[in-house]
This record gives C-alpha cells, structure tokens and sequence, in this order.
DNA sequence: AAAAAGTAGTTTCATTTGAAACTTTAATCC
DNA sequence: GGATTAAAGTTTCAAATGAAACTACTTTTT
C-alpha cells in the first residue's frame, strides 16, 4: 500500500528551522547594531564591505551584500546623511558612484566588527574547530544547492 | 601587538550567510505556495500544524509556528475565508477558538505535504545520512544558542 | 461581588519593503 | 551621428509588517 504522508512536523522541516533560526539571529544582531549605532542590517553589510573593497559601486555590492537596488539606494542615503560614506563621481560612467568609508565610516566599522565577530564566536562556542569547519561546508553545499533549486 | 581585525568578510558571517540561504529557501517554497495554492507561508505553517494538532488556539500556534499574533490572526483570517479552516468557539474560554482544518484544508495539506518534502528532499539530495543527521545536530545547537544570546 | 488586573485575539497606524515606473547617462544599431 | 536600446540609481506606490491600542472576555484581589 502506497504510504502516503499525511503530516509534516515542522520543528524538523529544515525550510522553518533556517527561517527561525536566522530570524533570531538577525534581530539580535539588528537590535545590537541599530541602539548602538543607528545602523539597519543593509548598512551594516555596506558598511562591512567597503571596508574591504573599497570604491565598489552600488551595483558591484548588490550581488556581494544580497541587496536589491532599492535597498542599497535607501542605504547609502542613510550612510552619506550620517556622515559615514561618501559617494565619488569618477567612474568614467556619470550615472553611477564609487562609494567609499569616510574617516568616521572607517571608525564604526572598526567598532563594529569584534562586537559582529564576538557574536558570531558565540553562535559557534560550543563546536570543535573541526565541527565548524564541517558546518561551514554544509552551508556551501545547502546555499549552492537552494541557488539550483530554480 | 595587538593584532585588531580591521575587516569583515561578508561571505564567511555566519548570520549573512544564514539569512541569505534561509530568503533562497524560502523565496522558493513561498513562491511555490503561493502560486500553486494561494498560500503565505504563515498560513502553510498554521495548516501544517493544525495537521497534526487538529484544536489548537491561535495563543497556542504562536510558539510553535514562530508567528506573533497578528500574523496569526490575519493569516487564519484568510484561511477561514478560503474555507480551509474552521473556528469553533467552545474552548470554555469565549476568548479564543479552536482552530481546525475543513475537508478543503485537509486535502490542500495532503497536496502540499508532498511538494514540501520534495524540496526538502532535494535540498539535501547528496548528504549521507550521517552528514544530514550532523547538519540536524548542528542546528538544533545553534538554535539553542542562538536563544541563549539575549 | 465589585473592582482591578490580566489574557486572547483584532484593529489601527506608522514603518518597511520591493516591484514597477521613471530619470539620467551610456552603448549599440542602422 | 541620430535613433534605439540598455543600464545605474532613484522615486513612487501599493502591499506586508509589527508595535501599540483596543475589545471582549476571564481571573484575581479585596
């Protein structure tokens, strides 16, 4: 007889169990950043990245943050007004800007990132160096696989 | 001296990449649901549960789908009004309703069960047993740290 | 047993979000 | 080289979200 499944539990359907936890995770750190630096997640991420690959345009960072435009755009509005980014006309292409770290954007970054890294040392005190690196993979291989998945 | 980390990479954060694999996954499954049965995702959730836990209260499925009550209410709303769920009023308490599936949101289950399994299935189509029952540990540990941190 | 405090679920309202339209500039076509 | 198509960012608008206020009830307190 064809045994058909007639129920689903959700605390183990992994779908759900990605959505809560990077939702707990996500506010966590989106309450952190946002009461001690007035900075929503997409700025963070803009933030982060420019910090290492300075002079990226909008474009450039949208598929390396996972931002759409509008996000991006809203952002860097954000960041310019609060004195943390500044835009450079010189791309040779009027339309876009390369975006750089002012000296205040450089300081909240570097504020930042051991509070980002102590969180993240947090999530992860508990596995073994090997159990970390095991999970690491299995990222890769889930996010190469979702990204198949039409 | 002391060896400050001046940058972050984004692709290696544990709570980017969590965040982004967990809108792939579930960009996918809402479009799917939503096309296929006109279906948001904290309505599939409250259908899913109410499969196996036929009466549960709205107060009662917050916990267990991660949904806050509003959610709830305007999703179960719309489920009443698709006519896959039914509300009885005689909790002994005039305040709140059991909630249980209709013939409709019985068999829309049963369609739906399948498909969520499927991708489920073909997210993790090339981990071994052992490696899926890993990633399951791993994450039912950070969950609960992920609870833990604030 | 009336008053006060608490709970379940709904509604309101202000904010966030993102798709689509738009503006400006650049590249391609004839 | 003028016309067409495309691209980078911005703005608009409508829908989704969620905190706070609200309504209807229930429990606790005195």
């Amino acid at each position: 007889m064809n045994d058909m499944q007639r129920s689903l539990y959700l605390p183990r359907f992994l779908p759900y169990r990605l959505t809560k936890l990077s939702g707990m995770i996500s506010r966590n750190l989106a309450a952190k950043y946002s009461t001690m630096f007035d900075l929503t997640i997409a700025e963070w991420r803009i933030v982060a990245l420019l910090g290492s690959n300075p002079g990226l345009t909008a474009r450039e960072i949208a598929p390396l943050a996972s931002l759409d435009k509008v996000s991006i755009s809203r952002a860097v509005e954000r960041l310019v007004k609060s004195g943390r980014l500044e835009k450079r006309k010189l791309d040779g292409d009027r339309r876009s800007a390369a975006l750089y770290l002012t000296e205040a954007g450089t300081s909240t970054l570097a504020e930042i990132i051991p509070l980002a890294q102590r969180y993240e040392d947090q999530l992860l005190a508990e596995f073994t160096p090997e159990e970390n690196e095991q999970l690491d993979h299995f990222l890769n291989r889930l996010d190469a696989m979702a990204d198949t998945l039409k």
